[in-house]
DNA sequence: AAGAGAAGATACGCTCCGTTTCTTAATTGC
DNA sequence: GCAATTAAGAAACGGAGCGTATCTTCTCTT
């Protein structure tokens, strides 16, 4: 109709957007090349020109839409700082719909290459390698006696916060958040990273155990 | 060809085991109708007839090739009975390919139902309803001073193994499992649960932890 | 002004789901 | 033992959706 024909960069946001908005409107199962390309008002050799799957639309989609946290978090204690680092990770899958992920992480499993950029995406969105500068400062703050840990502790908020999210397609909020710092990752830090006696009572509280789940 | 003609119990044995074969073999995503039909040398309606869905065939096929374990775990210490406790859990989905469940849950997601019946068949797999009177066994033996903790923290060993096995697609070996419990599940349940003093220097072991994952 | 390159529309082949139709064998009831 | 019912098995179909091919038309470059 229009003779106004849309090109580069304009017509890649176009593209980008309107995968996000079906993305969030039907969810990723729903979500038909057809109907991306209606959206944005063009048909689908326009994406694939640029995009060869559907799981690599969503990705750039995801990637387009869900920019990458800055790595600035100090509030002062090691507690303050895990929470607000779990809930930057969590707050940035806010409005992504409980089955989008493991939607994508399902599909892109037939192939290895798309599945890998997928994993290590999500990997940064979880910005789990601000987890170890974290427990440095605590370090430094002397709430900790060293910050040497192994990976499977580092991931350990994250792949609870997985657990709620991935596996029962439920949005964490915030007393989850303090919970599972509290009750499951505070006490297993402290464990491998020691902790001065005398602060040991007031940082740890194995307090009754909220569960935000039916 | 031959005029014998399977019905019944036999008929839907050798169905349940064709779509087990197929899954074991091709995964999920290439799971279809026709090549399970065809593997049990039948065709699809007599599937259909069963089974509304392919979600709802494969999770048939699940429950017929998984039997549940029996809850008959006392190996004389906690830390035993925790690792006997995930290995069963793990053992059961031994031979099931990594992406066989993720892809279930996807698929399902569409249809409430089937979801709702995965993920209850999910947590029977998982026994996790056994960790409570692991724990109390525990305290008979006075490993521990209390059994009462929150939801979260028995379901953290199979949350953990989720992320191994659902998230990475990782097939978990011994050693990770000993990893598991020993640096992160019996922390947080002595702290949660209380530990005689005497006894926690030998049951919780900081040890430099193995990382099963590249 | 001319040509390259990409946009946009349309249609196609393919796969696979779930259904329909029809024939034929097995089971049940008399 | 024989009809009547039920279900097996074969084949084909409609529909959805992916990814591709073809062709026209616009826009940008030179």
């Amino acid at each position: 109709m229009a003779g106004a024909r849309r090109r580069g960069e304009e017509l890649e946001d176009a593209l980008l957007t309107a995968a996000w908005a079906e993305l969030l409107e039907v969810g990723y199962p729903r979500l038909t090349m057809e109907n991306v390309a209606a959206r944005a008002g063009t048909s689908k050799p326009v994406i694939y020109r640029r995009w060869p799957t559907r799981p690599k639309l969503v990705i750039a989609a995801l990637a387009h839409n869900l920019p990458l946290e800055e790595a600035d978090i100090d509030t002062g204690s090691l507690r303050g700082d895990l929470i607000e680092l779990v809930g930057r990770g969590i707050r940035r899958y806010r409005g992504v719909p409980g089955d989008t992920l493991p939607g994508l992480i399902t599909e892109t499993f037939r192939d290895p290459e798309v599945f890998a950029e997928l994993r290590s995406r999500l990997r940064q969105g979880e910005v789990v390698e601000l987890v170890r500068p974290t427990l440095t400062r605590a370090v430094a703050r002397g709430e900790l006696l060293t910050d040497q840990c192994g990976d499977r502790v580092l991931r350990l908020p994250f792949d609870l916060l997985r657990s709620e999210t991935l596996v029962y397609g439920v949005m964490v909020d915030d007393p989850t958040i303090t919970a599972i710092i509290d009750d499951i990752v505070l006490p297993v830090i402290h464990t491998h990273c020691g902790t001065p006696a005398s602060r040991a009572q007031t940082d740890i509280r194995p307090a009754p155990e909220r569960d935000s789940r039916g």
